[in-house]
This record gives structure tokens, C-alpha cells and sequence, in this order.
DNA sequence: AAAATTTATTTCACAATGCGGAAATTAATT
DNA sequence: AATTAATTTCCGCATTGTGAAATAAATTTT
């Protein structure tokens, strides 16, 4: 297609998107020829469509073969919500806590199999800890990972361990399958969790989870330091600010 | 695309979706490259589908150039919420309204210039008025769309007007800018409307609207009825009946 | 402030992928 | 059981999505 114009778009995808506008337009599943004359779509165009949006969860193919909107679209608009408020409402807590340690603190979310990094709270010295915001750690190698994984149970861990293998970034990496188990399942008892230079060398960490008012998981909160300044009594100042951060969820 | 296995897909809307993930993994706006870089797609081959995206409202672009998930996201997850709620929530009111008058009640929401019917509440009688669920009427030859209208004031009207030059369906029907303008503004004032076989000869009907508790407009209800059947002393247990399942609305 | 680098945007030839017509299959109605 | 309607599958083809290159804009470095 020649884009002579810059509002030329893409094709399928207006056309899936009128499809999506289609089938919202009913309170109740529809059927196929009811979206393809809604849209003046072919049948078997709008069949192929409709199954491209089902496979990506923007759209569910009921047993009748009707069709209705797809959970993903409640997942990635609650997304949007979530984690901007995160954020807003975590960043202060953080702050306080960076000012009372000296380090840095973050915040993080999971996705999949890796930590994504959204928010962080660095001190005012030359020589600290900094993870990019935006950028990702696997699981396995953190400390709110490793309570994530923790959370998620046994079967999850072990899941978790054989979709990666467990890749080492340092010597002191849990890249036993069994080791990993016991130090998530213990970390998620104790409600904290330690990095040992498990993702970078001289780095050490102090993590615990984020929970909403119903309990489900929200993300995590962790402060990072060169190995050598960190403490154990920060353990308690960590844990207080996740809970002070937890209680002002929704 | 020789499609050889019934999962294969649309590339195109795979991709677009995956973008929509890239994007929804940032807590705040995010760069071309970074989504490029994310999904593993060539930097214009982003470009062109994030174009299209911010065209059908599913990603925004902010002054900067930064990229973050558009609000018709959101639009389409609540449709899908509220439409289910607003019709189960409405359908026991109905039915008791239709069993008092003996005539059909409907349930409709607004979609742009037109009204779509989403629920209905029959009477055992012969003769009754019937509209099929999921058809749309104009909301100019409604009782509920002229409340709509006259909801969202002077300005909405005569743009409403202009846009749609108000075809007439009866001889009825209300074509002059001015006198549906004041039709609009004084059913509005009432808390009702009429439809005087506006939309189709010999139907007659009564119609308020549904809002929520926080005031917004989400639907009508109306009870429509062969002309010489219907009686203005109903119009009290439409308006009730409108203001119950308010009520219930979150 | 100017130059260098990086990032974003636009253009366009081309072949891969989305298209829709036809046929096959399944489901619903008579 | 026969008929009709709806959905699904198949596949040749040309339109449309692609990515490389060019250009423009923004950012960083000197």
C-alpha cells in the first residue's frame, strides 16, 4: 500500500478494531454474521480476524460460537491504572525510606518471568546502586523475585525453574533447582528476602512484597546496595515501608 | 501466509498487540526505540502500527514522542463491564414495570447518533410493540434519544442536527432544528419524554433515562405501546421505575 | 555554539501476507 | 430426513504490510 497520506493506517488493523467497536456494541455474545454485517466485513475476513483477537485475548469464542470481548482489554486498561497509582503512592514512602538508609530504593512489578524495574528513589552520594527504570531482572536472581516466586508456591517455582534452566549471572547465583526452592519458600515465610550478589557482584538487596487491600500481589519493594554498606537492621525499615505502602492500596 | 495450522494469525495484529504489552509495562511513557527494541520489530515497522494504534485510539502520543496506552482501551473494558451490569441489573425492574401496563418496556444505551435497543421486557398480549434486541434507532425519533440529546445541551443538539440533517421517518417526526431543539430542552426539564409515532406510524411511547450514582448518563428506559393504547398517567411509574434502577447502579 | 550522534519520521519497491470467493463442514430449522 | 443457514477451511492472487534507505528532528558531545 502506498501511504499517500499520513493517516493512511493499517488496514487489518482499523478493521480489527472495528470488529472490537462491533461486538461491544452488544451487552450479550454475537454471532459472526451479525459482525460481519455490522462491519461489512467478508465472513471468512471477519472469521479470521475474530480468531487472530481470540489467540491474542482481546476477544472469547463462547461454546455457542458467539462472540464477546476478551479479558485482555479489562487487563492492559487496568494496567494503564495500576501501575501509574503505583507508583504516585509508593514514590514518597520510598523517598523516606532512601533518606533514612542512605541507598537506594526500588520498586518493581512483574512480568512473566523477569522483575520490570517502574520506579526508584537514589541518594544523594556519588557511589550507590542504580537500576535503569524500565529495565528487567529474571526472578530467580532478586530478592522481591525470589519472594514472588515464593509466593506462587511450590509448583510455580518449579515451573518457573524449568521454562529458564535457572541461568547463573555470578558464582553465588541459585542455579540449583533445590536450593532455589528452599531459599524462596523460606524467604516468602520470613517476609523478606536477601540478593547475595546473585545478579551482580558487590550488589547485595533487601526485598519484600507490595499487596493490596484484598491481599493479591502488587509488586515489590527493595533496597539496593554495595554488599559491603548493607545492613540486616534495615530488614525491619524495609518490611514497615512495604506494609505503609500495601495499606494505602485500594 | 499459506495458513497450513488454525492457529496461525494475523502478523499485523500480533504485532500490534505486542506493542500494546511493550506499552503497558512501562508505568510511564515510552520511546520509540525502547518498543522497537522490546518487540524485536524494525524501528518504521513500529512506527507505521503505533501510527495506527494512536489512530483508532488505542495508544496516545504525548508532545515529547513518548508513547502510552490510549483511553479506548479502558472505553472498551468498561462497555463490556457496564452493558452486562446496567442489563442485569434492569431486567427485574422491567419486567415489573411491563407486568403493571401490560406493554413492552425497553432498555436502550447510546451510541453516537443513535440509540440501541439491549434489553426488553414483553407482554403476553398479541398485539405489543417489539423492538429486536440489538437493532438502533435515531435519537431524534425517540423519546429517550431526545433526552439525550437535550442532556447534553444546545451545542450537542445543533451539532446532532447538522451531522445527521434529521431525516424524517414519519410525518411526525420532528425535522425543523428548532422546534427539536425545544422538544429536547423541555422533555430534559421533565424528567421525560414522548415519542408521538415519531419513529414508526401508530407507536407511541414514554422514556427516561438511567444514570449512575455518580450522574452519568448511561441508558433509557421506555415503554412503548400501540398509540391509542398508551397513557399519559404512566409516565409516574416509568419515571419511578427509571429512578429505582438508577438506584442500583454503582 | 558547532559538530557529532542518536532517535524519530517519511518514502517506496517489492514480495509476503491479508483477502475474499468457493467449497466443505457443522448447526439449526422445517 | 430434508432443507436452509451459519461457520469454518482452503487457496490463488494482488493488495497491503514490510523494512531498508533517506530525511528530519532531537540530544549529546566537543
Amino acid at each position: 500500500m502506498k501511504q499517500t497520506d499520513s493517516g493512511a493506517g493499517i488496514q487489518v488493523i482499523d478493521r480489527a478494531v472495528a470488529l472490537l467497536d462491533a461486538i461491544a456494541r452488544y451487552p450479550e455474545p454475537v454471532r459472526l454474521k451479525i459482525l460481519s454485517a455490522e462491519t461489512g466485513l467478508h465472513t471468512s475476513t471477519t472469521h479470521r480476524i475474530l480468531n487472530s483477537l481470540i489467540d491474542n485475548g482481546f476477544v472469547e469464542r463462547l461454546p455457542n460460537g458467539h462472540y464477546r470481548l476478551g479479558l485482555r482489554l479489562l487487563q492492559l486498561g487496568v494496567r494503564l491504572h495500576s501501575s501509574l497509582d503505583l507508583r504516585a503512592i509508593a514514590l514518597p514512602f520510598m523517598q523516606k525510606l532512601r533518606d533514612k538508609l542512605g541507598e537506594t530504593v526500588n520498586l518493581t512489578i512483574r512480568e512473566g518471568d523477569v522483575l520490570v524495574y517502574i520506579e526508584k528513589a537514589v541518594p544523594n552520594r556519588m557511589m550507590h546502586v542504580q537500576q535503569i527504570v524500565g529495565s528487567r531482572a529474571p526472578l530467580h536472581v532478586t530478592a522481591v523475585g525470589k519472594l514472588m516466586l515464593g509466593a506462587g508456591g511450590e509448583e510455580e517455582i518449579r515451573s518457573y525453574t524449568q521454562r529458564t534452566n535457572l541461568p547463573a549471572y555470578t558464582r553465588n547465583t541459585l542455579s540449583s533447582p533445590q536450593k532455589l526452592l528452599e531459599e524462596c519458600q523460606s524467604a516468602y515465610r520470613q517476609g523478606y528476602a536477601l540478593d547475595n550478589e546473585e545478579a551482580e557482584i558487590d550488589v547485595g538487596c533487601i526485598g519484600v512484597l507490595i499487596t493490596d487491600s484484598s491481599g493479591s500481589l502488587v509488586g515489590g519493594l527493595s533496597v539496593s546496595a554495595p554488599i559491603e554498606r548493607r545492613r540486616l537492621v534495615w530488614v525491619e525499615d524495609v518490611i514497615e515501608t512495604g506494609r505503609a505502602i500495601s495499606a494505602q492500596l485500594g
